[in-house]
DNA sequence: GCCGCGGTTGAATGCGAATGCCGGCTCGCC
DNA sequence: GGCGAGCCGGCATTCGCATTCAACCGCGGC
């Protein structure tokens, strides 16, 4: 008998429960209960029915399931864009997460954040059970899938009129230690290289910072901006110098991967040394920022404590749809690390 | 009217075709041709049904259509590590990509290899239309697919048997020139950090540089065993100097992740700098790669390229089947960089 | 010994959309 | 004006499984 692969066969029919109550002498309900978990179904009728079923090769169609039940036990996960470093890691936990619960992730990105609608049309085309979004929605589009009755947990994003659940990291007070303490270590010419206008996170952080330099008498702050990317701290810094007219105390980054940019401009261009000559500080505490040659001094996310608690929300709200939206918020963790002049 | 939201409401029957059927008085085939692309409608059904749609709010359920159309428009992207850095890159990618044609990507992450064969359960009970995997697949597993007719699209892992497709980046070739550049500027005392021993990656990677150094007359070889990590980089080359009784002359990882963590633990534990006293290499030319701190000596995988080769490839078996599988190698990119001391 | 109850099983129905087939209508051409 | 060729829309069926309802079996209690 020749082995011949499959991709050389026309397409089989599939194999059905019907199939497998033929072949175990049972009716094709008896073979659905077997698969189901809290059925109520004899031992003989299990052993039967599972011998049956390897013996045609028989896998549940979890699309027919999905059909039927009305649950598809699909979550869709929205995510804008990757040059947030810590969004692979936040996808990998998602990912396990969920699975654990028995859910699969169906994955959108987002290069433009204009593409949501057309993505958010195809999340509710594919009947998901959940969103997890870590891009803006707003007031349409969360109302749209409100419409759907489909719960929604936002990440890093801030719940807008209580219809979506929220998950995020407490930037405003991580801007505001990291701030106190450049201004407590006596520096006084600030620098900013904020995010991509359109991205809510960069914003807050930015504003963040602006205000409690205003606080703490600082009202003057050089503002460049960024789109996340390495490539746009290093040349951010140039910019900031040539604004100025000479180099800052201080450069905060709207995050980290920015931060490291800008210490290599400041390093290599300006051999201006870091921290002794001017003071670099992020925000996310991704992988990089600890390289050595960085230390970064930044605020790092808990991103694992997030990722449960948002899982655990979304969780929640599929299995009950009339718990109201709740709103959950992480303090960061401080890191001192070896970028910026501190007293501590 | 008070405008209750409606996760506060009892999860409501969907609307479907008939509805809008009813509303625009014409029958539920039509509604179908409608929304199915290439179907023969007059323009006035088009535009009736069409109103009545949006009236109702009326959204095609694709759990229902891919039921009937045996075709559910999802791959599966398994991926099995995030640490290897371009991943995420790589992710992002592909559901761009696959999102062009129309095609969702549900996702699986592993952790431990072991987890495949649960996963791939999963898969196939989602009538997934195609796999994209960068985890490696046994025998067994893969005759399994093709068992169920779903063609596979391996990343950067040999096809094993013609079972499989596969699209990789030609790793030895890359081995061999970043090998020969260092054996030529007169490097002798190598040492290699490798990856884990069950990521196939890595054991290609380290058993090619190992091969082509004998065949350039170096034997001696010390090899000592990393995870992709930063932390198993900067672990690595005390491990190797306590090994070797000194530094090497070079320092070969199997990623670039790794080769900045030799670096780092070289600079700063043995004040040895790099690349004057000691030269160091990596793959992959991830981000980090190109930090001016390291502007690492490497080789870059065209992950660009190597993904849309990966998507066209299996869309063309999505669409026909019997295509026999096919084996597609890009050449890395040799960056030169500057981690090494080289005679180009 | 009969009734009723708990536990199983099978037949039938429905989830929501796609599609083969057919009837009816329109239009063109002779 | 008649006839045939297309188009188009509707009817009925189908995809694979879960679930309701009713039938059934065995057993214990009265």
């Amino acid at each position: 008998m020749d082995k011949e692969t499959n991709h050389q066969k026309r397409r089989q029919r599939r194999t059905t429960s019907y199939d497998v109550a033929r072949v175990a002498g049972v009716s094709q309900s008896a073979v659905s209960r077997v698969f189901k978990a809290g059925a109520s179904a004899s031992a003989e009728m299990r052993q039967r029915v599972q011998a049956a079923a390897k013996k045609v090769g028989y896998r549940p169609n979890a699309i027919a399931r999905g059909l039927i039940t009305q649950r598809s036990n699909m979550v869709a996960v929205v995510i804008s864009r990757m040059t947030n470093l810590y969004y692979p890691e936040l996808l990998m936990q998602l990912t396990r997460e969920f699975s654990h619960h028995g859910i699969r992730v169906l994955l959108f990105t987002l290069e433009h954040e204009s593409e949501i609608d057309s993505v958010l049309e195809q999340m509710l085309q594919y009947q998901v059970d959940g969103i997890v979004t870590a891009a803006m929605l707003n007031r349409e589009q969360l109302a749209l899938i409100d419409e759907a009755g489909i719960p929604v947990a936002l990440y890093n994003r801030r719940s807008r009129d209580g219809l979506a659940s929220a998950v995020r990291c407490d930037q405003e007070e991580g801007e505001r230690w990291l701030v106190t303490q450049l201004v407590e270590a006596a520096h006084r010419r600030f620098a900013i290289i904020s995010g991509p206008e359109d991205s809510t996170v960069s914003v807050e952080r930015t504003s963040s910072a602006v205000q409690k330099l205003a606080e703490l008498g600082i009202q003057e702050v050089t503002v460049v901006g960024g789109d996340y990317s390495y490539q746009s701290g290093r040349l951010g810094f140039p910019a900031i110098v040539k604004q100025l007219g000479g180099p800052p105390d201080a450069v905060i980054a709207a995050n980290d991967v920015m931060a490291i940019g800008c210490i290599d401009a400041a390093r290599q261009e300006f051999n201006l040394p870091v921290p002794e000559a001017l003071s670099v500080v992020g925000f996310d505490g991704v992988g990089p920022a600890r390289y050595a040659a960085y230390n970064l001094t930044t605020v790092q996310q808990p991103v694992e404590r997030m990722t449960q608690a948002t899982v655990a929300m979304l969780l929640e709200r599929i299995k009950d749809p009339q718990l109201p939206p709740e709103e959950r918020i992480f303090a960061g963790a401080k890191v001192a690390g070896g970028s910026a002049r501190l007293l501590i």
